[in-house]
RNA sequence: GCGAUCGUAGCUCAAUUGGUUAGAGCGCCGGUUUGUGGUACCGGAGGUUGCGGGUUCAAUCCCCGUCGAUCGCCCCA
């Protein structure tokens, strides 16, 4: 097998059922938000690579290593998205959408990340986003987040999923944390793993969630946030979580569930399950009051989330392919123009439909059969002569002509539940 | 970037300690049935065993390299 040209590492091709789930996904996801008045957001799927180096800092990692940077033409550096949240977070500064503020926003689609591909990881994968922006209010980060959790379980994935909660704090209390978490670990380097002496240098909050088992009992010891936290954050916490418990969403506090970057504020939570091997977070998101202002724009407070279309895919029960309730069979020249006729009114009325194109009558049939359509239309030179069609239950295989001016409306009549009837 | 496992028909997989013509199911095409599917029977097409090199009388099988896939580590915006 000669394998001329392949897709990149980490790209995939789908079709049928796996393309099936992604569909669904989509659907149910702009379907949810738009109860919750969340509307559509369109913004590039490559912006100046300033625009990302700039909000997750220049020598960091994901910077350096994990991004699809190139030149154009005339050498302007350019990067292809790796989140949505940056792109949207400079359309509201570079167009003034504080006007609208606040503005809730939703998107979907194709993120790039150079990384090595395993399951749920791709180099292009997919997200859902959901973003409000210019809101302090704890109300908002309850919002998106029952918004995320009505989602999951209109998705049917609820009772696979877990909500893990916690607050990283305001700055104040945030950096007070990260420099007893510091001052705690640099006790232990003795102990600590070669990972997370590195973490200790470059982000020491990575620590907690160490996967060596090393680190457990230093982790399970080390400061905790609430210690730390300031009045203000503490309530405003205390809001988010009365608020989730009168919206009835469900969720658990997690202690070491932290954001690398500092422009992250207060709330933080990931949707996790163990369904999906190494990579469990299915919706991650949180409050990023310090992005936008980071970036330039006037200081806005914020809050988001974005969740992995091909991992919830992959949770989602095996959705049903799409169908058409109707098969024609046209058999003869003469017939191809009635079957045309006849395909565009049934159309025309919202009945799906389509027509078999290559073989005998059998093969037509077979086809029609595979298809799922619950009737089949049969037009061969006896009915063009006669005037009619000939309509066959493809599940009882009983079979009736009607007259071809009558066919439509008794079609969807005897799709509607009415039975076959000439 | 690191590690492990795996690459055989369109798909899912077989092939005795290395042995002569690489098989099966599904799918596809045709027939049993000049106009009737879902079941059945018969036949057919389809392979440089990922690619390159090595060992051997002989390699799908052993060795090296390379490309790809999968899973994990790192990273996780």
């Amino acid at each position: 097998m000669t394998r001329s040209i392949q897709k990149p590492r980490g790209t995939q091709d789908m079709i049928g059922e796996q393309a099936a789930r992604f569909d669904h996904v989509v659907e149910t996801f702009n379907r949810v938000r738009k109860l919750y008045g969340f509307g559509r957001v369109e913004v590039p799927v490559f912006e100046a690579t300033a625009v990302f180096s700039r909000s997750l800092g220049e020598t960091t990692d994901v910077v350096s290593k994990e991004m699809y940077c190139f030149e154009d033409r005339g050498g302007d550096p350019l990067t292809l998205r790796p989140e949505f949240t940056a792109g949207i977070a400079r359309a509201y500064i570079e167009n003034g959408w504080q006007q609208h503020a606040p503005v809730k926003v939703a998107a979907w689609g194709p993120l790039f990340r150079y990384e090595r591909p395993q399951k749920g990881r791709f180099r292009q994968f997919h997200q859902l986003d959901a973003e409000v922006l210019g809101a302090g209010e704890p109300a908002a980060d309850v919002e998106v987040i029952a918004l995320a959790q009505q989602l999951l379980a209109e998705l049917g994935v609820a009772d696979r999923v877990v909500l893990q909660l916690n607050t990283l704090g305001d700055a104040e209390t945030r950096s007070a944390w990260r420099a007893a978490l510091v001052a705690h670990f640099s006790k232990h380097l003795d102990v600590l793993s070669a990972e997370s002496r590195e973490r200790l240098e470059k982000n020491p909050l990575r620590i907690l969630d160490s996967k060596a088992e090393s680190d457990k009992a230093l982790v399970a010891d080390a400061p905790r946030i609430d210690a730390y936290m300031t009045a203000e954050a503490g309530a405003f916490f205390e809001s988010v979580q009365r608020g989730l418990e009168a919206s009835s969403v469900a969720f658990v506090r997690a202690e070491s569930l932290v954001r690398g970057f500092d422009y992250y504020r207060h709330t933080a939570f990931e949707f996790v399950t163990d369904a999906l091997g190494a990579q469990g977070t299915v919706i991650g998101g949180g409050r990023y009051d310090g992005l936008i202002g980071s970036m330039g724009g006037p200081e806005t407070p914020a809050v988001g989330w974005a969740g992995g279309i091909e991992r919830l895919a992959m949770l989602v029960a095996e959705p049903v392919l799409p169908q058409v309730s109707v098969a024609v069979i046209a058999m003869g020249g003469a017939a191809e123009p009635v079957a045309l006729r006849l395909l565009a009114g049934l159309r025309r009325v919202g009945i799906a439909a389509e027509q078999g194109w290559r073989g005998n009558l059998k093969k037509k049939m077979e086809r029609a059969g595979k298809s799922g359509a619950r009737l089949a239309v049969i037009i061969g030179e006896d009915e063009v002569a006669g005037g009619t069609v000939t309509v066959r239950d493809l599940g009882s295989g009983e079979q009736v002509p009607l007259m071809f001016d009558a066919a439509v409306t008794a079609i969807a009549a005897s799709l509607a539940g009415g039975g076959l009837q000439g």
